[in-house]
DNA sequence: TATGCACCTTGTAGCAACTACAAGGTCAAG
DNA sequence: CTTGACCTTGTAGTTGCTACAAGGTGCATA
């Protein structure tokens, strides 16, 4: 497929695709005779999970982590492992925070339904103090 | 408390806190004689929800809307009902994509600790198409 | 009293991850 | 043969910070 199909398919500008592809978090395409890119199933899956990942909040530094692992799975796993772990752990907090915005947002919602009013919590869900250093949960730019 | 106490708290930089402050992200603190901020419980409550808002991906403008819902608890709901639903599709569909890259790490890591080289599906996990019809309501995890 | 640190201000400039042009050229369909 | 999708290189804008600089105040402590 070619640069436009693609970016249909994942809601990402031409441009942001050529970007990638300098940044080495898409491996170039083939290229067509009249050198056009030319994109496989497999560049669609990398860049689908790309963006669902920078969606996710995880920067480009660890999709480029996470897409290494990808292409660890032949090689020896211990060097994987304690990555995977780590980066397991940042996913349940991900999941832990997200859960409690959602139940505090449902909560709210059924309140409004009711037509009663009550205090907004939305806040409170992810309020609570941050406690000690939460270690590769940090917004790094 | 002052600046640096709430930096501290939160793990963020004090020029981010004023720069909160700037954009209107973060309520003006009241001052003391000196003229420091001096920040209160609740301002320590809504920068801790800002960032871990952003840290889940959330963009200014929608922590915006998202802090704008706290403060609509006591006025009529129907406004907020829609701008409620919409953001809880998303938070559910960001906890379904996690959920599945966390099932396919700990896939990973299985195989890994078993010596066994398998494919690795990490990219998979959230590699399906952009288009496809996405379960929304999936939340067991 | 002096040192030093935390805070105050305004301002500029950098980085990350895009996004949006411009300018000039190729390719393929109607 | 024109239109639109693609190619290239390049510059510059946007968002959300982050880092300084320069010049000043507040205040505890040696």
């Amino acid at each position: 497929m070619r640069i436009g199909e693609l970016a249909r398919a994942t809601n990402t500008k031409t441009e942001t695709i050529r970007y990638y592809e300098r940044e080495g978090i898409l491996p170039a395409a083939d290229r067509t005779d009249s050198n056009y890119r030319d994109y496989s199933e497999d560049h669609l899956a990398t860049l689908t999970f790309v963006r669902r990942a920078r969606e996710l909040g995880f920067s480009m530094a660890q999709v480029r982590e996470l897409l290494a692992l990808s292409e660890h799975d032949d090689k020896p796993c211990q060097d994987v492992d304690e990555l995977v772990q780590r980066q397991m752990a940042e996913v349940e907090r991900k999941i832990a925070d997200l859960s409690a915005l959602h139940a505090e947002m449902g909560r709210l919602l059924r309140s409004c339904s009711a037509d009663r009013i009550g205090e907004c919590r939305i806040v409170k869900s992810l309020g609570r103090p941050l406690g000690e250093k939460r270690r590769g949960g940090d917004i790094s730019f």
